[in-house]
DNA sequence: AGCACA
């Protein structure tokens, strides 16, 4: 006999599970963000079909991955309410296909990434602040890459959800650039938009091409076209960021310990620092280091932007400015400190981590910048977008073993004419000592 | 119940 199913079975068990999913006995006009909705819960649907079929009311939903659509089989297999749409009934089955082939594409289904291409001959001249200038008038931008393709500039725009990508979408596909924003001799920019299949951008760190807008500590340019003040500086991608006596450090690559002693002595070559807060982002550690003024921290980040506190690339220095302007250390600890407090023990918690005192450091550090054998650790790192990840290999003295060279890479921190790598008093040469710096190749301390 | 070429 028959098994005792319900009288209107949803489900035929006979399909090997795929990712596509057919839908039978949907209402006459049914759409395709009906199908979505209907199929969100469990999982990233990636493609729709609808209006198929004899009577037009079947469709096809193909989700990212197969266990996605068997979750969406299982669980109405067992729910009492049937999946409806318009409150009509309608009956799942796998597909006897793997992919639903039409000539639509991911950037036909709604996601939360816009990929926007920028159209006209001074498209690349186009920052990307004042993309996010643009495209936050539609909501809260939560990361921008820009890139280079044969399609031209494009970027990918990253929005909390599907709804605001899609009202900037329609809002801007086909527009141009507001003039206001984009320099007068700058020919007409029009903007090209589509979805992207992304949900999530990885943005490594804040860059003339991709930046992460979540990190709160970094600053948020306007978030409407307002034609202020601001709106016509961001062209250089970076004036849209206020200058401060406060900078964020956020450390990449971070192969050995930086410790808040570490940081203190390489941010105080350049002047007094005040306060030291470190704490970790996004799987990363960042610090916010506080000056006194806003011209020391200036010096500052020109001087450290890009560099790394390690040879090899390793803990390489991205910095902002802070939008702090003075902050506040509850407790002089490990991770936190406030040096501007007289009776505070400073070095004494962590009395022999340090070779040197800072300011010896500093000292002995001057003359060697520019070439003398400490300034390959903080040189100008060229290769900030992809390092290759340093497993296999550690920071070995001599010249003869830089493993950046061998790898056919122009090595960032190498001069020409200079020894490339020589041991010095309490320089940091491998895993085996964390926590003992080079000392920073900085210029003097400046009082002024 | 049924599975498409836009």
């Amino acid at each position: 006999m028959m098994a005792s199913v319900s009288s209107q079975p949803q489900f035929r068990y006979t399909q090997p599970p795929s990712k596509v999913l057919h839908l039978r006995n949907l209402p006459w006009e049914c759409t395709e963000e009906e199908l979505i909705e209907l199929g969100k819960p469990f999982g990233r649907v990636v493609n729709t079909k609808c209006n198929v079929g004899a009577n037009k009311n079947q469709a096809f939903i193909e989700f990212a991955d197969l266990n996605q659509a068997i979750a969406m089989i299982s669980y109405y297999a067992s729910s009492s309410e049937p999946a409806q749409v318009r409150g009509k009934t309608v009956y799942l089955q796998y597909s006897n296909r793997q992919e639903i082939v039409n000539n639509k594409t991911t950037a036909d289904v709604a996601g939360n990434v816009l990929l926007v291409t920028i159209e006209g001959s001074d498209a690349r001249l186009v920052s990307i602040d004042v993309l996010h200038l643009v495209f936050s008038a539609f909501g809260f931008v939560h990361k921008i890459t820009t890139f280079e393709k044969t399609a031209g500039f494009q970027a990918l725009v990253q929005f909390s959800d599907s709804e605001t990508a899609s009202s900037a979408k329609n809002a801007l596909d086909g527009r141009c650039i507001p003039s206001y924003l984009i320099p007068e001799h700058m020919g007409p920019c029009t903007l090209r938009i589509t979805y992207s299949a992304h949900t999530d951008l990885s943005v490594k760190f804040q860059s003339h091409r991709s930046r992460d807008y979540t990190n709160p500590y970094l600053p948020v340019a306007p978030s409407a076209i307002d034609g202020s003040g601001q709106v016509s500086v961001g062209l250089d991608g970076k004036k849209l960021e206020p200058e401060s006596n406060v900078l964020l450090a956020s450390i990449e690559n971070m192969q050995y310990a930086v410790t808040l002693d570490v940081l203190h002595m390489v941010f105080s070559a350049f002047g007094p620092v005040q306060k030291i807060a470190m704490f970790d982002k996004n799987g990363g550690v960042q610090a916010l280091i506080q000056y006194p003024d806003v011209q020391t921290a200036v010096v500052a980040k020109e001087a450290l932007e890009g560099h790394c506190i390690y040879d090899g690339g390793f803990c390489k220095l991205h910095i902002s400015y802070s939008r702090h302007t003075d902050l506040s250390i509850k407790v002089n600890n490990d991770r936190s400190r406030d040096y501007t407090i007289p009776n505070t023990p400073m070095m004494n918690s962590q009395p022999s981590i340090l070779g040197q005192q800072p300011a010896s450091a500093v000292g002995a550090a001057a003359q060697q910048y520019g070439g003398g054998p400490y300034a390959p650790a903080l040189a100008p790192a060229q290769h900030t977008m992809h390092h290759q990840p340093p497993a296999g290999w550690g920071p070995v003295p001599g010249a003869q073993s830089m493993p950046m060279q061998m790898q056919g890479h122009n090595p960032p921190y190498m001069q020409q004419g200079t020894v490339p790598f020589q041991m010095g008093p309490g320089m940091m040469h491998g895993p085996s000592h964390p926590g003992l710096p080079h000392p920073p190749p900085m210029p003097p301390y400046q009082s002024q």
